[in-house]
DNA sequence: GCGGTGACTGACA
DNA sequence: CTGTCAGCCACCG
């Protein structure tokens, strides 16, 4: 039984618990998920593809920019995914993710999934 | 078992 | 602000 698979079903809510127009980050993700210091695996995960029914385009790295190849696909289209939520991307990087409560914490991703 | 490889991170210059 | 660098660790050949 492989880590990933054995941690998929968390991680997965985990994503899907980040509202529209927010972002959060690989490593906020994992701990969330339960497996802290794995933000790796959080990333493993997702390059698995088929992922069209999660809002994968909203876990970004935790600086804030696009964990893509600047110029790849993958990057043109999670700034494309972010920027029609009305998140502002520039060079590859979210603007401001602090303020307006933009960015997603742990404590707010435990509220959404816990109440 | 071993070495290479990332959609990563934090510290430091 | 940008760039390195050393950890990191599951997965794969």
């Amino acid at each position: 039984m492989r880590l990933i698979d054995q941690y998929r079903d968390a991680i997965c809510t985990a994503i899907a618990a980040i509202p529209a127009g927010s972002i959060s980050s690989y490593g906020t993700i994992a701990r969330c998920a339960g497996i802290p210091g794995r933000a790796r695996l959080v990333a493993r995960l997702l390059a698995e593809g088929d992922h069209d029914d999660l809002p994968w385009h909203r876990v970004l790295r935790a600086d804030g920019r696009i964990a893509f190849p600047a110029g790849s696909s993958g990057f043109r289209e999670q700034a494309r995914r972010l920027r029609a939520e009305g998140v502002s991307v520039v060079q590859g990087r979210v603007v401001r993710p602090n303020r307006a409560g933009a960015d997603m914490g742990e404590r707010d991703i435990d509220r959404l999934l816990w109440g």
